[in-house]
DNA sequence: TGTACATCAGTGAACGCGCGTTCACTGATGTAC
DNA sequence: TGTACATCAGTGAACGCGCGTTCACTGATGTAC
C-alpha cells in the first residue's frame, strides 16, 4: 500500500505511522514513539525524512492515493460522474466509521492546508483532491450546469471538511442521506 | 465587552487573552505569555481559572456573546429570518477579514467541539450557535419548507466551519456571493 | 486610636514532562586490489 | 584468498526548549476589640 521506490525501512516507517495515527490520532504521534514502534531510534528516522513535516506530507499522499486506488472503477462499469462523486463521498465516510483518525489526519494535520493550497492539478500531489476536482468539472460539463467549477469545488470541499470535523468530534452522527442531499443541493442549477 | 460579575483581574485576563489570540493565534497562547501580558504570574492566573481549558471555554462564550450583541437588530427594523441568517454569515466573515485568528479560535480550539457537542439550547452556553439554530428553525417555519431543522443546521454549520478553515488557511479567498448561494442552496425545498 | 489577626490576590521558582532535532560514534556490508 | 578501505543505516544520549500546573510564601488590606 506504499509507493515502491522507497527503501524497506522507509516503507516500514510510513506503514507504521499510518497504523499509529489510525489507532491513536496524529496528535499522539511523536517521533520517539514512532521510531520505537518501528524498532528504530529517532536518529534513524532522520536518515529517511528530513523533518516531521516531510513525513506528514508523504503520509497524506500515501493515504490519499491508496484511497483513490481502492475506490477506482473498472472501465466497463464506470458510473456517471454525479453518482461517482456521491459514491466517493459515501466511501470517505465509510472509511471514516472505522478509521476516523486517519481522515482527521488527512484533513486537519498541521501541513494539510499547505498541501491543499499548493496543489497543482498537473503534479498530482494529492490524488483525492484532484479526483474531486475532476468529478465536479465532469458533472458540470456533462449536465450543462451553469456553475463555476472552482466555486463549486470550494463549496463541496468546505462542506465535506466541516462535516468530517463534526462527525469526528462526535457533535453529530454520519448520515448518508444528509450527505447525498447536500451534494445534490450544491450541484443544482441555480 | 466582558461579563460584569468577574473581578477586574479576571476581566483583564479575558480581554488580554482575546487580544493575544486575535494577534498571534490561539496556538501561540501559553499561560506564561498570557500572564506576562497581563502583568501577572502564572500562579495568579490559577486564582481566577482552574485550567487553561476553563479559560478557553470562557473566551468562547465572551467572543460569541459579543458577536451576537454587535449583530443584533432593533425590534423596529428586524429583517426576515433568511436575510438575518445571510447577514449573520456575512458578518462572521467581515469579522474574519480583520480578526481571522479569533474565528479560528472560536471554531477550532481544543475545547470548541466539546462545547458544541454539549450544547443545550436552554443553557445558552454558546450564543452564536443558538442564534444560528434559531434562525434556521424560523426560516423553515416561516417559509413552510419541508426540511428537518437539525439536519439543516448541521449542513450549514458544517459548510460554515469548513469554509472558515479554507479561508483562514489561505486556500481560497472569501466570497460573499459564494456564501449567499451556498446558504440559499441549503435552504431550498428539496 | 492602636494592636492582633484573618483574608486572599499575587509571587516566583520549581516540578515533571514531552517534544523535534542533532551528532559523534558503531558495526555490518560491499568493493578494490 | 586476504587485507584495507569506504559506505551508510542505525544508535543512543544529549541539546535546548516550552509547556501546564503547583505551592510555600509575601504583603497589602480590612476587621474586631
Amino acid at each position: 500500500m506504499v509507493a515502491k521506490d522507497y527503501s524497506d525501512t522507509k516503507k516500514t516507517i510510513i506503514a507504521t505511522a499510518i497504523k499509529e495515527i489510525d489507532t491513536r490520532g496524529y496528535k499522539e504521534l511523536s517521533l520517539r514513539k514512532l521510531a520505537d514502534s518501528c524498532g528504530l531510534t529517532t536518529g534513524a528516522f532522520y536518515r529517511h525524512f528530513s523533518s516531521k513535516d516531510e513525513l506528514f506530507t508523504s503520509l497524506m499522499f500515501e493515504i490519499s492515493a491508496d484511497f483513490i486506488k481502492e475506490n477506482s472503477h473498472k472501465k466497463e462499469n464506470l458510473p456517471k460522474p454525479r453518482e461517482e462523486l456521491l459514491l466517493l463521498g459515501k466511501n470517505i465516510f465509510n472509511l471514516f466509521e472505522k478509521q476516523g483518525n486517519l481522515l482527521d489526519f488527512l484533513f486537519f494535520n498541521p501541513v494539510s492546508m499547505t498541501v491543499y493550497a499548493q496543489n497543482n492539478k498537473e503534479q498530482d500531489n494529492f490524488p483525492l483532491l484532484n479526483k474531486v476536482h475532476q468529478l465536479i468539472a465532469c458533472i458540470i460539463k456533462d449536465e450543462s450546469l451553469d456553475l463555476d467549477p472552482s466555486e463549486t469545488f470550494i463549496k463541496i470541499w468546505a462542506f465535506l471538511q466541516g462535516y468530517i470535523l463534526l462527525v469526528h468530534k462526535g457533535v453529530t452522527e454520519f448520515s448518508q442521506p444528509l450527505l447525498a442531499s447536500t451534494l445534490n443541493s450544491l450541484l443544482i442549477k441555480e
